[in-house]
DNA sequence: ATCTGTGGTTCGACCGTCGAGATATCAGTC
DNA sequence: GACTGATATCTCGACGGTCGAACCACAGAT
């Protein structure tokens, strides 16, 4: 028996502290480094669908850019195509920073990774892909999950 | 190539949410099912263990413990071996809702990996075991972590 | 022009976490 | 047995993070 998912629950768990160290040298939060890496990997965005990107409501997603921003690693923009919007972008400072972080963790998770075959490496990562997609579809799901929960679908 | 890295980020991004909507629907905060499954696979701990588990302060465990106590999931029983500590023990209601909580996971789980290969998943699962104690290691070695950031050492 | 929907922010309240301090106990040492 | 230093837990006060509700500006449809 494989249990990946006994497997996920200690990956979940390592990165949580992991997360929570590099934020707490950095003098930031978690939720402004999750914020960055996003930036880093999607591009400026708007506060929005940073939230949903995230898992947060967009109040929250203000207050952490406004932190992030009086540091100096974002600046919000305005949106040419839609003036209520703003767009969110990485300032120079900001994506150095953010550059650090990930090469740090892509070589940490080198590091686990380093004697096994590249072909392995590239089916690892396929099935992640599968994984993450399947989790984040069941996050959105909430009527089949209290379901199988067994929960009452009360009301 | 493979970039596992970036699949990680993905899945750990999934596994908040999914955590975060599981939590919601039975009415609890993400920390409690956080404890209740560390409980389920490590059986009874004392509060300072499963805070070092779930990497948070003692202080804070106490209050998850208050309130899991509260609703019925779990007993502080007296430690014999040791009267300044207690064990904190799932109960059988406790035992049979996280039960519930890790079965629904790993079915999810098994949804985005049931067209591979079973001998390819033993080897991601191991893949997956040396990353999750590599980054352990990593988040709890700060001088490391902090030099690798390109931060000072100051003070 | 009007209406409905959406994006962003502010505000007030609550949860979760932490650090410091207090208490009880343990494991040794004298 | 008494003393010392370390450990386990809890309490308390403070702060950061999140949310829901309300608000305004604007977009898009009619």
């Amino acid at each position: 028996m494989s249990e990946i998912a006994v497997r996920l629950r200690d990956v979940v768990a390592a990165s949580d502290a992991y997360r929570q160290t590099t934020a707490r040298l950095l003098g930031l939060g978690v939720p402004e480094t999750t914020i960055l890496v996003h930036l880093l990997h999607d591009g400026p965005r708007t506060p929005t669908a940073l939230a949903r990107r995230v898992g947060v409501t967009p109040a929250s997603v203000t207050a952490q850019l406004d932190r992030l921003e009086l540091a100096g690693h974002v600046v919000r923009q305005a949106n040419p195509r839609d003036r209520r919007s703003v767009l969110v972008a990485l300032t120079p400072a900001g994506r150095a920073l953010v550059d650090r972080i990930f090469a740090v963790f892509r070589a940490d998770v080198a590091r686990g990774t380093a004697d096994t075959d590249p072909a392995i490496l590239d089916e690892v990562a396929r099935i992640l892909g599968e994984v993450s997609q399947h989790l984040t579809e069941r996050a959105h799901d909430e009527p089949g999950m209290a379901r199988d929960l067994g929960l009452q679908t009360a009301r």
